[in-house]
DNA sequence: GGTTAGCACTCGATGACGTTGAGTGCTAAC
DNA sequence: GTTAGCACTCAACGTCATCGAGTGCTAACC
């Protein structure tokens, strides 16, 4: 589709846009060197990448700057796999040797890592629930009245919640129902807990225990835990660093979709049956604020089942070389990790 | 000190700046009624108390604007309580009505409150570890080698963190461990639960238990709470909204000091003795990123102790009736709901 | 003596205008 | 096919005049 000399082009262009924000003219990219040709000649294949849809143009005096069809060729095509430099390198190392750290924080320091690597903003999404089971079930009593319901997941994950225990149930009553539950709810899938109280052990609990119906309610609450991803963000004071975000209009509507989770969630989540790192380019994005934003995404997994994303957001004029070469290994190590981990 | 009329001058001079973010003119604080008298009184009676400091003026020829001091005096001198609209006070008990949350989301939700209610940035800090005691340790093999320790504190917050089992240790072992810890160490404040652990515990372990010293530092690791407030956001985006923070620079520090967990903490630190609402203005705040910010606070407690704080951060003109009125009731019915809570 | 009307003055904001320079498109020469 | 040259475009920037909100001061008024 295009000559060599066009994609030399494109890619010198793309290449300095995403360093300078500013942009480019044919002069700079003949100057460069690893173009041989003089100004003119660029600006010949300028036109026509131009024309292509590749290019953009901010006005008639001005250089060019890559159309998000330009930086979807750009990434589509890109050959030299980005090296980390040793440091770097040391950073990610030490990294995954505390694994000793609860999966909670590990993400969150995985977060933190990435958006510091990066200078973007970094979304992690937390492992999914689908994939994870009930290890064990706890009620602890605080008052007479009120108990805290621990939910250890297979993944290690602790959930709690406090629930009121119904009058008239005491605490051995509790001690029963805790032990049927763990004999018989462990391993099941989190979402369908609730389902299988109903099914399996609903006539079960009837016989034995007394004020059914006040405790199924209670366990109701207790087990009512939130399917949405848990959301861990870092480096969002990075995007004030971006010149195409000095306006703070454009920022408010980012830091707002940020803010909330659900929309996140839906952005973050990986296409259907897609494995490995996707990019999403400017309007690409289902979702308006981010329209002028890449969103580089790579799935983490277990035994193949997608677990949950990391994400880096940054605006369209992003280091794609560097961001999906630190994303890869990332999410490789992650996925390691976590299967030996899991076991 | 002032003369009636100055103080009322400078009241709405304040109150005008607070609503409109632009410098007042003598003529507008004639027509608002309240004053009645003539723009070139009012000019005279300026011009005094920016002698004495109370206003400024950004060039010759534009309005004039509080001072530090001039904000100061108006805070030290409010009259008006503020009053909430019905709507607002439903907000307001209907949160304090859900009360069966868990006590980490409740303080998270009552920030994303505050934050809407006040169009500000709330900040608040969670319960001090000082004052809460353990009230169950529980220890939950996950694997042959990994557990998860979990710590149920007498205020209901569940802490959990993931271990490695020495090797050779049975389930039995760890069985009789958490027995002994839990019949032991049951109401002791958790900053001292680790020294708690080797004085009375370590004589006790080394004679009924096996693998002493490697069971010492796995509980060594467990008992590790972080003794640092939890810190919780919410509306961070609303600082944006403020005229005064269009420059994405000014921006800038204030989010990068909202990321940093430990300067938080030290800002959010009520003055020792100090209880009820402290109104810190410019610059009185001790970090340089908030010296066009204030900061006010108050300190929610049980039994006359401190807990945590809730403040608001906003900028110097903030609506500092209207926050302080909310301020105080949000912290008076915390303090309530959590003695109910606490018993 | 306190209050106010009147008036000259100040100075940021706004907009018109010219200049500058980076960059283009086109043509003609190589 | 490539390149040098040149006229053209247009945002950015600086200058300048205008405008108007607001002041300080003086003199008149109650």
């Amino acid at each position: 589709m295009l000559t060599d000399r066009q994609r030399m082009i494109l890619n010198a262009i793309v290449d300095d846009y995403i360093r300078s924000a500013e942009p480019v003219g044919s002069r700079s990219i003949s100057k460069r060197g690893d173009v041989g040709f003089s100004p003119a000649t660029i600006r010949n294949e300028m036109a026509d990448l131009e024309e292509l849809g590749f290019l953009e143009q901010p006005h008639t005096s001005a250089g060019r700057i890559p159309s998000h069809k330009g930086y979807r060729y750009y990434v589509d095509h890109l050959t030299q796999s980005f090296s980390l430099n040793p440091a770097e390198l040391h950073m990610m190392k030490t990294f995954f040797a505390e694994k000793l750290n609860a999966m909670e924080q590990m993400i969150q320091h995985a977060a933190s890592i990435l958006s510091q690597m990066t200078n973007y903003t970094s979304i992690l999404l937390g492992p999914e629930v689908f994939h994870t089971s009930l290890r064990h079930f706890q009620l602890l009593p605080l008052h007479e009245n009120q108990a805290v319901a621990i939910i250890v997941t297979s993944t290690g994950q602790v959930e709690n919640k406090t629930v009121s225990i119904p009058p008239g149930v005491s605490v051995s009553d509790l001690e029963r129902v805790v032990n049927l539950l763990n004999s018989k709810l462990v391993n099941v899938p989190l979402y369908k807990l609730k389902t299988r109280l109903y099914t399996e052990l609903g006539q079960e609990m009837q016989r034995h225990i007394e004020h059914y119906e006040e405790i199924m309610s209670m366990l109701d609450i207790a087990l009512d835990n939130q399917p949405d991803h848990r959301v861990y963000l870092s480096g969002t004071t990075n995007m004030l660093n971006q010149p195409e975000f000095k306006d703070v209009e454009k920022v408010k509507d980012i830091f707002e979709l940020l803010e909330q989770t659900p929309l996140l969630t839906k952005l973050m989540a990986p296409a259907p049956g897609e494995q490995g790192i996707q990019v999403k380019i400017g309007t690409e994005n289902t979702h308006e604020a981010i329209s002028n934003c890449s969103l580089i995404t790579a799935t983490y997994s277990i035994d193949g089942k997608a677990l949950g994303t990391i994400g880096i957001l940054g605006p369209t004029r992003m280091e794609y070389a560097r961001v999906i070469g630190i994303l890869n290994i990332l999410s490789h190590d992650l996925t390691k990790l976590l299967s030996h981990w899991y076991k």
